[in-house]
RNA sequence: CGGGGCGUGGCGCAGCCUGGUAGCGCACACGCUUGGGGUGCGUGUGGUCGCCGGUUCAAAUCCGGCCGCCCCGACCA
């Protein structure tokens, strides 16, 4: 061995995004395009990813929303009609201006997200209060062409879901938007093992368009916050600039109440900085597309045989289990290799097999998220499923307990805006910081160019009032934090 | 767009100051060896030195211009 150092990966304390860029790329969950900012979902990378899609798709059925399918180029001129879209969206837009080799007479913008479209689809198909609640969800990508881009947590062209509703009311309209904040935040901390904090987006971090944003947030490893995913009322915005009406059942003309929301790949940057640590990717068994891997041992021909009978039946008992079990026979490659390759990719249980295992009818178990050897454990044969499926919700609920009391550690409360400062002070995160604010933009315009945390989330429970931080004025309850 | 850095096999770099026809590590291929925590040895594949021009008998190296990329600051799921 050349040099040891070679072949790990930059350590996640002495620099986060270093050891972000390196875990993704050996990994293999991305790497680099030709095109700048955009990025390769490898197989592994796109397999969490599918992974994560399936389940919240199935959470979003349950909701009543159906899947659909709308263009990816929208006519400039719809991105303009609403006021505050187009303001918002206007710089990041890729525009299409030439087609079947001439230039078109209107400019086609790739999506940025689809609101215009679907409003503009909406509008026909909806003439009743009869054909309300519509409720779409489209599966799709979106350019938003960023001066600043980083693997997964924003990139040029991503990968999202974009959910779209109509009401004939503000009051469910409203509901809906905070049932899918919920949708969110359950599939995060259920699924993905994410604690997260959630609640409503400040005027300054709202979505363009929208009368009111809700968000929840996560805490990665080096103390900064990531907007996970949003949920958005838009009032009557849209529907007034696309005349998205309907007939109430007092026969009078109404504009719609509309909803949209939405997470995205970010959630796979969110998994690694949340999880991983310096040898590599951790991944909640839940959203893991490899359970287990079978790692066999052997010295001699005979022992080769009998090792890998053993895994083989291993492999089909855990397969016929349900679990997500793969079995690595690669020969000229040493289990010790092996071991660390696995854990590099972040697979959460691995089954050792030897010839000292098959002589005992046992395996080993060594699990992904206690890295000490000593956790290795001693599982007999014949009992291998339960303990295996028993060892897998153990490792789910651990890793959500982890990163739980990772953000509990770094969450303060402030009352004093110097003490409020100097945490913020310095690179990396400072993590999240509660604290009342009045809600004038003022104050926390002054708290983001002094302190460069912004508003994350102001809670909608255990709300409290106190003095602002910045002004002494009564304020809310909020969470600020230095965000990717 | 402002500030800093870098372009040499797939990746990371040395060579440049002091011109003389390209080298190291990793990866990759093959063979043997090894195998319960990144095994070792050997052999081998692979490079118009970012691009254009100039100086020179001779340019990766010196000079001029251009291009590209990365990092740091102002927008964002």
């Amino acid at each position: 061995m050349a040099d040891k150092q070679e072949k790990k990966v930059t350590p996640r304390s002495q620099d986060f995004a270093g050891w972000y860029n390196d875990v993704i790329l050996r990994a293999e969950l991305a790497d680099y395009s030709p095109v700048r900012g955009c990025i390769v979902f490898r197989p592994d990378g796109f397999a969490i990813w599918e992974a994560l899609r399936d389940e919240l798709d199935r959470r979003i059925k349950r909701t009543g929303a159906r899947n659909a399918y709308f263009p990816m180029f929208i006519p400039q001129s719809f991105i303009a009609r609403e006021a505050e879209h187009v303001e918002g969206f206007s710089p990041e837009l890729a525009v299409v201006t030439h087609g079947g080799g001439k230039e078109l007479e209107e400019p086609l913008i790739v999506r940025p997200t689809s609101e215009t479209i679907i409003n503009h689809m909406f509008a026909q198909w909806i003439h009743s209060h009869r054909d309300l609640p519509l409720m779409v969800n489209q599966w799709c990508n979106v350019v938003r062409w960023e001066m600043r881009t980083r693997m997964f947590l924003r990139t040029t062209e991503f990968l999202w879901q974009e959910g779209h509703t109509a009401h004939a009311t503000q009051t469910e309209a409203e509901a809906e938007t905070l049932k899918m904040l919920e949708v969110y935040r359950t599939f995060g901390e259920e699924f993905l093992a994410i604690p997260l904090i959630w609640g409503r987006k400040s005027a300054a971090e709202r979505f363009a368009g929208a009368v009111e944003t809700y968000t929840i947030e996560g805490l990665m490893g080096d103390g900064r916050a990531l907007q996970c995913g949003t949920s958005h009322f838009l009032g009557q915005n849209f529907a007034r600039a696309f005349n998205t009406r309907f007939l109430d059942d007092n026969n009078e003309l109404q504009f719609v109440w509309q909803t949209s929301w939405g997470v995205s790949t970010r959630l796979l940057g969110a998994l690694i900085m949340v999880h991983g640590d310096d040898q590599g990717l951790r991944l909640p068994p839940r959203v893991a597309p490899m359970q287990a891997v079978i790692v066999p041992i052997w010295r001699k021909a005979e022992e080769r045989e009998q090792v890998l009978a053993a895994a083989q039946s291993c492999l089909a008992a855990l397969q016929a289990a349900g679990i997500r079990t793969h079995l690595d026979a690669r020969e000229g490659v040493t289990p010790g290799f092996k071991f660390n390759d696995w854990e590099m990719r972040g697979v959460p249980v691995r089954v050792e097999i030897g010839p000292r295992d098959v002589a005992a009818g046992s395996v080993i178990l060594a699990r992904r998220d206690i890295a000490s050897k000593e956790a290795k454990v001693k599982a007999p044969l014949g009992d291998l499923t339960s303990a295996m499926n028993k060892l897998l919700d153990e490792i789910q609920n651990n890793l959500f307990a982890q990163a739980r009391a990772a953000m509990a550690a770094e969450t303060r409360t402030f009352d004093n805006y110097e003490a409020l400062r100097r945490q913020m002070e310095g690179e990396g995160g400072g993590g999240l910081a509660e604290l009342h604010w009045c809600g004038d933009p003022a104050c926390e315009t002054r708290i983001r160019e002094e302190t460069r945390a912004t508003c994350r989330a102001i809670p909608l429970e255990r709300q409290s009032t106190g003095p602002c931080i910045v002004c002494g004025k009564p304020g809310q309850r909020a969470f600020f934090a230095k965000a990717y």
